[in-house]
DNA sequence: GCGCTTTACGCTGCGCGTAAGTATC
DNA sequence: GATACTTACGCGCAGCGTAAAGCGC
């Protein structure tokens, strides 16, 4: 036959009758019977094609082609261990690697405590984080090349064909402005009042723009400036040049004496957090447990979220 | 459990079903019915504790595990085809090694011969031959440093412990001496006669001179010389300096017109060719092979040592 | 005769195939 | 409802252990 079958079971047997040059002994090692291990060495020495040990009732010794089968015996078993335990690091969380696309806002808010305790559960598992804008993300997920991502959609859902979607949650926006702005202490926060001041926008394609248009449609903010990051908001806020409205999750970025931040309690205007993730294909081990945790801290207490709103109101 | 069970039949599984993402087509490769298929890939993740398949009704993929464990599984069953290859080679002596010891006068006489045939039967196995006294071959056989040994003793068994020893054969005893000596023509030869001549010795730890001195004892030669070897006792005989006595397999170095060699119808006087191989161990598939030529050409039709006879007697 | 391997021989259970079940599209 | 994997189930045989037999020293 061209490949016959062959056991790691059958190569320990053999290597431990190598070593031992005893049937009687190597059996016990074994934990089988003497006539069982015999019949084991025999039914290897078949599948090989050729007697491994030269045996007569006093002297068990190898054979030439034995010996030379030893040392490749011995290389299978540890190339198949070694196969063994790196798939059992990965199992096991010791050893992996996880990819997350995350909007930047939960990139720098969010996720570094969360990385932060996944790295110190699983320090074995490299992470890598890809803070893109939603579509950067998702398409990330779809080609493979990130495990899940954390990303936005405004009202709309956005599964696209073979990418799972679950909803984190909501994320509400707030007004930030300086704090002697005369916004600061409005007594009731609409959209319309918010319209004449010179704005800070964000790209269009961002999720918080795109939220924000949806929800002042037909309505326009008085533009002032549109920008790609979040920390050229808060700089231009806090030089006075506008004011601006972001989600409740970027507000650590704004927490400044000299700023103001209040809550908009505008139902319609909010983003929704997605988990996207391919439909078919599990998540790697070490990945699974970090899509979990970020479940799991999404539901529980989402002290982060409650503080800076709270912070923000006062 | 620290080193689970892994069969070369489970990871082909494994491939086949990494390859054709489909159990049914898996299961027909591997002529398999589909459930006992399904079950021996249940059985290999059970094994290494990990699943390796996404598999529902419409779809069959690796999980990131599979996709980890499946370079070392191509790379663990091509190093198994690898080993056992090389295992077959051996068995079937398209590869191998043999190291014979050989007396020089068989190693440069008869051994050619069948070298040049095994060669051409076994072209890929390597030879290597030490041309070495007795002893010396001996002890490469006895060291495990050489498969077995062409070797020699007068009358008495050589077979130290460990050894075991095959007489091959007997090798009788000529006479040398130029064309124009008086022995050359004598009617009938005896060492009495031979006793008076200016005589080319080997040296004495050399096998051609123990038959001799066990079968002179207690005549003595008129020793002029003591040599080596064979090709100086035939310059010397040329020369007109002595005569000499030499076994039959060697008389191929004396075939020449100025000397003449003679049979010594002396039955005392002979030296036993041995076969030396240990007692315990088989001999690799090339060795044996070699040896069961060997033991054969010495049965079978001796035209060689024949011919000469004939010659040396005409 | 002793020690060790092989052979003999029931027996258990693994692993096979057939057939029914179930889930997914 | 079609397709493809899983479960159910009976069965044969590989492989086990016990016991007896060979064999080399």
């Amino acid at each position: 036959m061209a490949t016959p079958d062959l056991s790691t079971r059958a190569m320990r047997a053999f290597l431990t009758l190598a070593e031992l040059r005893n049937f009687t002994r190597a059996a016990q090692a074994t934990h089988l019977s003497q006539p069982a291990f015999s019949a084991l060495i025999r039914s290897l020495e078949d599948a090989v094609g050729a007697r491994l040990f030269d045996r007569n009732t006093r002297n068990v010794q190898l054979t030439p082609e034995g010996r030379l089968f030893e040392p490749s015996a011995r290389q299978l078993l540890a190339d198949t261990a070694r196969a063994l335990g790196d798939l059992a690091d990965h199992v096991e969380r010791r050893k992996g690697h996880v990819h997350v696309a995350a909007l930047p806002s939960l990139a720098a808010g969010w996720l570094p405590a969360l990385f932060a305790d996944y790295r110190a559960a699983w320090p074995g598992v490299t992470l890598a984080l890809s803070d893109l804008l939603s579509d950067a993300c998702i398409d990330l997920v779809r080609g493979g090349r990130a495990d899940f991502a954390l990303a936005a959609a405004g009202l709309r859902a956005a599964d696209s064909a073979g990418l799972h979607t679950r909803v984190l949650g909501t994320d509400r926006f707030h007004l930030v402005c300086r704090a002697d702005h005369l916004l600061a202490s409005e007594a009731r926060l609409t959209l319309r009042k918010l319209a004449p001041w010179p704005f800070i926008h964000m790209t269009r394609n961002s999720s918080v723009r795109q939220a924000l248009e949806a929800a002042l449609h037909p309505l326009q903010m008085n533009t002032l400036l549109e920008v790609e990051q979040l920390a050229t908001v808060m700089g231009m806020v806090e030089a006075g040049l506008g004011i601006s409205v972001v989600p409740t999750l970027t507000l650590y970025q704004f927490r400044r004496e000299t700023i103001a931040t209040r809550a908009l309690p505008l139902p319609q205007l909010r983003r929704r957090i997605l988990l996207v993730r391919r439909r078919e294909g599990s998540l790697s081990a070490a990945a699974q447990a970090l899509h979990d945790m970020v479940v799991q801290r999404f539901d529980a207490p989402p002290q982060a979220q409650a503080g800076r709103k709270r912070r923000a109101q006062g």
